[in-house]
DNA sequence: CGACTATTTGAGGCGTATCAAGAAGTGTGG
DNA sequence: CCACACTTCTTGATACGCCTCAAATAGTCG
């Protein structure tokens, strides 16, 4: 049985026990596969989530993609990994064997199918982000996120965000300095709230606001 | 016969007889298709050059990617086109019609595989601009340019650029004066030399330090 | 409680954008 | 072929958005 999702970045596939997933347990912060290492896995999020992130040798970061519920991150065409993937709240994944997808998809034209419309959510979801990081500025790159997170997550307006101001940082091309003083400012212009006792925990007050920054 | 390329971003299909593909001519400046029309054909460059982009409704343009000679573009999960793609210069390229493209992906499992790593080779493309984009800054962004359009052009440090430096910018993140700022001082430090009477000619003198700036 | 990390906020600096002007290159009509 | 208009490219002066550095506050975990 394949599902479907209306999320653009969500999977397209649901890993199915035709290929013989196993689940794993990651603690926050545990690297789940490293850049540059042999790609022998695919995963899908059952709880919690990931960061994928490259990094230059002077420590630089960008975060390409999080990964929520049911997310699906690991794919690659060539031999390794092209990124760093790690648990950034305590996660769990379900493991699918590459050579086992692999040899699924050569005889059975609908994964291979559903592997590509995987890949080309995930392209469109990048294309969206170079517009992001090359031409927006800080306010928009911030609103964005939030709207983004918004509708992952729940879509309710209430956000209980998994990852840090850095990582959010990471993400938008941006300092945690920057992404912290749009939020304060957003907050001070009355279109969000902060939680009282969790700078993670936002609540969107003026999604329209916030969608006509963008 | 389905060739494959060691180019990265080149691509892995060769639009074949068997897919009906037809073949147009755009002049410079012309569009090949619009952001948001039915996307209802795939493309391969035969000759020229062509731009892909997103614009926001301000004017702000991402160029999210440069398509020559034997790329493919065009390739949608969608119904629409989420780019507009014109040719740079005068461009003469192979159509197929999405359709019976789709068609013979469902019958025969290397197409849709081949698509696929084609998808995915663009995705890669992708990523490694998001880090480009977020976390580098001008110098190593021309940088990067040039030794990428040295690898798919010839490879031989002699660059015929098709595109302007307003395209060079908008690929990159930039404003046509800091490209063409970092230009000058690669020449003035040596690093490469425009042609006499050609500002787009350019003569990649110092490979290695290029590289090692990026 | 104490050590540590995450977040916020302020002051100041830097890198790239903006604005402006001139030079170089391109295309068109005479 | 030149004259002219137009676009592209370069270069300089200045502005400003975001980064850097610093320090205080808030939150987390032993």
């Amino acid at each position: 049985m394949l599902s479907r999702s209306t999320n653009p970045i969500a999977p397209v596939i649901t890993i199915h026990a035709k290929f013989g997933a196993s689940e794993a347990t990651f603690l926050s912060g545990q690297e789940i596969h490293g850049q540059g290492e042999r790609a022998d896995a695919i995963y899908e999020v059952q709880r919690g989530a990931v960061r994928s992130y490259k990094t230059l040798s002077d420590g630089r970061r960008q975060i390409c993609a999080f990964h929520l519920q049911d997310d699906i991150f690991g794919w690659e065409n060539g031999l390794n990994y092209r990124f760093t993937a790690e648990a950034i709240v305590d996660t769990t994944v379900l493991v699918v064997r590459r050579q086992i997808l692999e040899y699924v998809a050569t005889k059975d034209v609908q994964v291979t199918h559903d592997l590509l419309s995987m890949a080309t959510n995930t392209l469109e979801h990048a294309e969206d982000q170079m517009m992001l990081l090359g031409r927006k500025n800080s306010g928009e790159k911030v609103a964005a996120f939030l709207l983004e997170m918004d509708r992952r997550l729940s879509g309710t307006g209430v956000l209980a965000l998994p990852m840090t101001r850095r990582d959010i940082a990471d993400y938008l091309g941006l300092t945690v300095e920057t992404v912290s003083r749009e939020l304060s400012q957003f907050r001070t212009s009355g279109m969000l709230m902060f939680s009282e006792n969790n700078q993670r925990r936002i609540v969107l007050i003026d999604r329209q606001r916030l969608r006509r920054l963008t």
